[in-house]
DNA sequence: CGAATTTATCATATTCTCATGATGTTAGCA
DNA sequence: TGCTAACATCATGAGAATATGATAAATTCG
């Protein structure tokens, strides 16, 4: 897979705090009925992430996850990174040292595409991720969405 | 990673296949040695890459695989998919069933990336990285390289 | 045939990721 | 203080990916 399963639970797991915890803080148990991953696993993840910066825990009733930026400033990086190094990910055959003053064969036919890979996870935003899809039901003639495409437009197919 | 270690290690040895066995097979210690990858590893993932039809092996003296395709026709994904399939990445979050119509939160932002980075696997081929990279060196006013701008261009930065 | 060469495969480690269950720690509240 | 809610952490284990060493099977060539 692109991401981990790390990766992919901590992603999930913070767009549910992003969509649920708007005041108050969200359970690890809440997160993991949701998601039906293992609790201690997740807890173990979501404290990662707040060791990051990126959640805030508190304990006791009433306690659990937030967010510590709001969406719009929480990039898919910082959440995916402490799970799967994004910038790991430039040499296709895994050289530990490859630049352009350096490549592997696959580098000069590669770098850019890792460069539009690590673009999506620096500019995407969780925000960008909670916004409703529009429905194909076609069940309501849904306003015009107006201004929505931003600068990732063409990374949305 | 991208690709695991085991694809890594496949992709570089058909590279090397294809670079040194113009005429004659090349042994599995030859590129073990030249990859610094265990040598009965190495041959499991190699007579994986025969079942597959990538390449073809002999055995006895002067034995050893060759391509069955000339680089020219042999996408990367040939290469790559018995090890880290490439249809599995379609989800960021890891959902079996995302598609359009049933999409995941993050679906209608990496889809496209998605699809752009199937595209490079499958249209890239073996023959693309084969090229060698135009040295920095500038010792030698070497001939320009003419056409050599095919349709992954944009893919390369 | 018989020896040498080379891939194929089997049994077994090793390492890493992911998961589980038990227990510790902190916080709120009566 | 004592109870309960909640996260934190530890010890352990299962399973997959990766690696190793030994052996089998096929091929060439004298």
């Amino acid at each position: 897979m692109w991401l981990n399963s790390t990766a992919q639970t901590a992603l999930s797991a913070v767009l549910y705090i992003a969509e649920h915890g708007a005041d108050t803080p969200i359970r690890v148990d809440d997160i993991a009925d949701a998601l039906g991953s293992p609790r201690n696993y997740l807890s173990k993840t979501l404290h990662a992430l707040a060791r990051e910066g990126v959640l805030r825990s508190s304990r006791g009733p009433g306690g659990g996850f937030q967010l510590v930026d709001p969406p719009e400033s929480l990039a898919l990086a910082r959440v995916i990174e402490p799970f799967e190094p994004i910038g790991d990910r430039r040499c296709l055959v895994g050289r530990p040292t490859c630049a352009d003053a350096n490549p592997c064969q696959a580098h000069h036919r590669w770098s850019g595409m890792a460069a539009q890979i690590e673009a999506f996870f620096n500019e995407t935003t969780i925000a960008d991720l909670l916004v409703v899809p529009v429905q194909l039901t076609r069940t309501q003639p849904t306003a015009p969405t107006s201004r929505e495409e931003r600068s990732h437009a063409r990374a949305a197919g």
